[in-house]
DNA sequence: CCGTCTATATCCACAATGGATATAGTAACG
DNA sequence: CGTTACTATATCCATTGTGGATATAGACGG
């Protein structure tokens, strides 16, 4: 899994979002550190569409706060027990690290 | 920074090691789960060349232990800063996850 | 009116990957 | 004695994923 997929599915975890939303969301999370462009947010979320990662919900906000244009991400439980699985082997790497006196002392 | 050239940095961390030994330790390291492909390796030990992340030692084990075939590589404190850098960088987003109910609880 | 923002989608060129192939010596197996 | 596996480095090919640009288009501000 890539790390763009990984982003996408922490900031589709709590709440439904369309893909722009998640651009914002992606950079709010991590500061300012992570901006998804364009191109590679739309074609993740084909690819995670094909694999059940999230799937696309059809039920819109109010109108005065929906933009027809927008598509709303739904995560599948395949997309969270995947995340999970990468959030371990990404803990795994970080102790990897942490045993060559490299990373931080944990959180 | 590629995940293949964190897992390079981290086999050279310690001791200086050929090629062929760092897929070793890589797997080893990781029991099994990395499996460092002969492409993967040789073109990222090239760039790092490049980058100055590791440099060629030509100081020779005793010849009854050596094999003539290897060349050796050691960490430069260019490598050794991109690897803590990317510690920090990798320990975030096991924050990140952490925060959204995935990843275990550090550890 | 022009730039920026919102929103999705596709195109192009580039970077990195796995797996195969090449070369070649050594060692074990049956 | 032949085949397979291991050690060791290196390159090739096809595929995948990326950033950045382009397309389309409505809204909003200065």
């Amino acid at each position: 899994m890539t790390e763009a997929v990984f982003h996408i599915l922490l900031a589709v975890a709590d709440e439904d979002r369309h893909g722009y939303a998640i651009i914002q969301e992606v950079s709010t999370r991590t500061e300012g550190q992570v901006r998804l462009s364009a191109g590679t947010l739309y074609r993740s979320i084909q690819r995670m569409l094909d694999d059940d990662l999230i799937v696309e919900i059809h039920k819109r906000p109010a109108p005065d706060l929906d933009d027809e244009r927008r598509r709303y991400y739904r995560i599948t439980p395949a997309g969270r027990e995947l995340a999970r699985a990468e959030a371990r082997r990404l803990n795994d790497l970080v102790k990897l690290a942490r045993a060559s006196g490299f990373a931080p002392r944990s959180v």
